[in-house]
DNA sequence: GGCTCCCGGGG
DNA sequence: GTGTACGGGAGCC
């Protein structure tokens, strides 16, 4: 019989001697079911070609050595053996060739199998393509999308869903998977000083929210405590053990598809199985009963898995892919949502979660709102960024779980892998370790910066190149392939770089996939412009148009990757010089157009319009798009009332990347300016965003004032201590640092008091008055209640840094900043 | 100036 | 899971 499904989430188990693929889904009526079938794994192989084996009159290779036909290694997990060889041709980086495709009887066996045939002389290639992607590619099958299997349901499989065995599988159309069944989790765990420590103390609670595909709402929050309330959705267990136990049941019964939260890779999940171990319970939350796999080395990092239901950390998501584009430069839950979804995060001072917990229970009601608040933002986050996590799914054919936990680098590769089949290209190894070193010594001239000369400007014109990286590979043909062919030795050269040319004759392997990347956009966005005007939905349209823009916008970061296969720093260093070129030209064309050209960065370039009009600078606009060749493109990018570049600390000289704009709607873009950590006060950020508001609007004065008003607050002692508190993570054993910064000093007397200092304590510190170093003046908030916080400290470490550069724009040093305040404050320092 | 350490998210 | 992050900034020596 014939079924169609979505399938989600991936496994394989051994069975029998065979290798079987398990293909979590729900099917069209949204009945969750598991396929199965069986694949084989392969690797390839050839003797290394020498040098006479490269010339045409050489013959082609020999067959594969009979030695390794039945090739059988002894491994601690089985016995690997070869089972088949075919003989294939394939291409190298543009050279085709013959190649053996080795089969092995299961997964592991492909990297033990390679290193004996690597070892006796030959050369190994994809030995460590994961074997379900390995499946996927082979198979065509994007996961998200719909299938069809034919084949026939079998009995018991010892799943929670039913199994389907699958003979033939493949795609049946494009169609994404809908109305997903989908539940959030939170925990909140028991901290005193902000010490996140599972092995120490219990998880207090536990939010959940879900909604099925009817849209009907769960909400729960469970807890272990009792307490007078009207929340209908608060559960009371006896203790913690019951609290997991309660949880594990309820995730079990619920039966999500997708399985979400916040950092739960990096906490949620390894706290509740650091708790689990604890009361050795097994968190037996898998389709096939298989345990909730997390975090089992250390706390931090890693990945969170239970087999058979999509696990999607949105903070992952954010921050590997897209984050990029936000403007906030936090990823906390708070900043994320306020941007995204306009919600901010229900307002507790969660310091106080464990004394409440402890003597005050009934103020526990405001913690469960907390908790289930913050389940619900994931939630909605999750929801809201489906679309987009579904379209890389689509584009580059890898399990969504694998893709939202990658970086731009290894999404390049992936797409560029799934491409390889269609052209039968055999992928190149990463680097080894010896490889991989020279590789990062090896470094390229890059875009071309504009010094500005600090100052105040106004009327700014702002033109960038779309897709100017992209534009330009594709333009020259940039790849490995083509890199010096042979043919084109006596063609066009890269400017700058005169000994480097790429092939005019045939389009590339890389560059083709490159290309097609951004077709595909165009051809979207077209689209987009049509449904949108027709009213209808674009929501799908718009997040593939983003995931192929972030693809194509990483191709050339790729290709200077160290870890990269199909590596080319060559290919980076001709992309950037082109770049370069096609920038200046356009900076010198502006020029000559009589717009003085104030700043560049890279693709864009800003322009005064003076006492031009903006329809002169279009003009200008569409000269220079007269000239380029390919896909490239300068556009209007804004028009600003004004702009701020300062200086270099030392010098006159202007600082690259950092300045600030004023939009005509009052907002100002800030870029480059110190992104405030965690290990700065609250105080300097807050000081150095006023300040710049009040400088781009000509309110110089009344910015000196605030300065000097706030550098006498901070002298008076009336800064509040929250603002001055500096924060700082203790990782490791107290024992194995070598140098002792203010925060380990801290806590090695925090430990001398008999506290216990674990790795991932979080102290937070403020600089007291005294003598000696920095660190021997460090001391906890409560103990700076008493003494003087060091107002130079933050003076001269904290806020005039923050402020000096924008304030010398206009004529004021530090000192005319400082020791004016000092007259007005206590100045006897001065 | 080189080296070493910490940052992120989470309570 | 046919695996392990990354790139940058700050302070100490």
């Amino acid at each position: 019989m014939n079924i169609r499904f979505f399938p989600l989430d991936f496994d394989y188990k051994l069975k029998e001697n065979k290798v079987v693929v398990y293909l979590y889904g729900k099917m069209e009526d949204g009945t969750n079911i598991c396929v199965l079938q069986e694949h084989q794994p392969y690797f390839y192989a050839r003797w290394k070609p020498s040098l006479e084996a490269l010339s045409p009159s050489s013959s082609q290779p020999d067959s594969f050595p009979p030695e390794f036909q039945q090739l059988s290694l002894e491994t601690s997990d089985g016995v690997a053996r070869t089972t088949a060889v075919e003989e294939v041709e394939r291409e190298l980086l543009g050279i085709k060739s013959t190649f053996w495709k080795v089969y092995a009887n299961y997964p592991k066996a492909v990297p033990v199998l390679a290193q004996q045939l690597e070892s006796s002389g030959l050369e190994v290639y994809e030995r460590d393509i994961l074997f379900i992607h390995r499946y996927l590619r082979d198979h065509g099958i994007t996961p998200m999308t719909l299938v069809e299997a034919q084949g026939e349901f079998v009995p018991d499989q010892n799943l929670r869903v039913p199994v389907f065995l699958a003979q033939q599988l493949q795609q049946f159309s494009q169609e994404a998977v809908q109305k997903l069944k989908i539940l959030s989790l939170d925990i909140e765990t028991y901290a005193e000083k902000k010490e996140i420590s599972p092995v120490q103390n219990p998880i207090l609670m536990i939010g959940l929210y879900g909604q099925d595909q009817s849209g009907l709402e769960f909400r729960k929050v469970l807890t272990w405590k009792r307490f007078q309330h009207e929340l209908g959705y608060v559960e009371h267990v006896q203790d913690e053990r019951e609290l997991l136990e309660r949880f594990r049941q309820i995730v079990i019964d619920y039966q999500p598809d997708i399985i979400t939260g916040y950092n739960t890779d990096g906490f949620d999940f390894p706290y509740l199985k650091v708790r689990a171990d604890k009361y050795n319970l097994i968190l037996n939350l898998g389709r096939d009963h298989s345990e909730l796999l997390a975090g089992t080395k250390s706390f931090r990092d890693g990945e969170a898995k239970i087999k058979g239901i999509l696990h999607l950390d949105v903070f992952k998501f954010i921050r590997n892919i897209f984050g990029k584009d936000l403007k906030t430069d936090s990823y906390s839950l708070d900043a994320v949502s306020s941007e995204l979804l306009g919600y901010k995060k229900h307002p507790v001072n969660l310091d106080e979660l464990s004394h409440i917990w402890n003597h005050d229970p009934d103020k526990l009601v405001d913690f469960c709102i907390y908790n289930l608040h913050d389940a619900h933002l994931a939630f909605k986050l999750c929801e809201l960024l489906l679309p987009d996590m579904i379209e890389f799914t689509k584009i580059i054919g890898l399990p969504t779980f694998d893709l939202i936990r990658m970086r731009f680098s290894r999404l390049v590769e992936n797409y560029i892998l799934k491409r390889a089949i269609e052209y039968k290209v055999l992928a190149p190894n990463k680097p080894g370790e010896y490889e991989s070193g020279q590789r990062r010594e090896e470094s390229i001239q890059g875009a071309f910066v504009y010094e500005p000369t600090p100052g105040l400007y106004h009327n700014i014109v702002v033109f960038d190149f779309r897709s100017l990286y992209p534009t330009i590979i594709t333009a020259h043909n940039i790849g490995p392939e083509g890199f010096r062919c042979p043919c084109c030795a006596d063609t066009e050269h890269v400017p700058e770089q005169e000994t480097y040319w790429f092939c005019q004759k045939e389009k590339k392997f890389l560059p083709t996939v490159l290309e097609e990347l951004i077709l595909r956009r165009a051809d979207l966005k077209r689209l987009i412009k049509e449904e949108k005007a027709l009213g209808h939905e674009i929501k799908m349209l718009e997040a593939r148009s983003y995931a192929l823009k972030l693809l194509a916008n990483s191709f050339y970061g790729y290709l200077g990757f160290f870890g990269a296969r199909w590596y080319c720093i060559e290919c980076a260093a001709s992309t950037t010089a082109y770049a370069r070129n096609y920038i200046k030209k356009t900076i010198h064309q502006a020029q000559e157009k009589g717009f003085p050209v104030i700043y560049s960065d890279t693709d864009s370039c800003m322009l005064l319009l003076g006492e031009k009009i903006l329809s002169q600078a279009f003009e200008f606009m569409n000269e220079v798009n007269f000239s380029l060749p390919g896909s490239m493109e300068l556009e209007f990018q804004g028009s600003y009332p004004s702009g701020l570049f300062v200086a270099l600390k030392s010098g006159e000289k202007g600082a690259k990347k950092k300045y600030a704009l004023l939009s005509s709607d009052g907002q100002v873009k800030i870029t480059g300016f110190e992104t405030v950590r965690r290990n700065c006060s609250p105080i300097a950020k807050e000081i150095q965003e006023h300040v710049l508001q009040l400088a781009l609007t000509e309110k110089v004065p009344e910015a000196v004032r605030y300065v000097r008003d706030m550098i006498k607050k901070m002298k008076q002692g009336e800064i509040p201590l929250e603002q001055l508190i500096i924060k700082t993570q203790i990782t490791r054993e107290l024992d194995s640092y070598s140098s002792i910064a203010p925060h380990v000093a801290i806590a090695l007397r925090l430990q001398q008091q008999g506290e216990s200092i674990l790795p991932g304590t979080v102290v937070e510190y403020v600089i007291i008055t005294g003598e000696g170093l920095v660190r021997d003046r460090a001391v906890l908030p409560d103990e700076a209640r008493e003494r003087k916080y060091d107002a130079d400290y933050y003076i001269y470490h904290q806020i005039l840094p923050a402020v000096s550069s924008i304030l010398a724009v206009f004529g004021y040093t530090e000192d005319d900043v400082a020791a004016d305040s000092s007259q007005i404050g206590l100045g006897k320092f001065f």
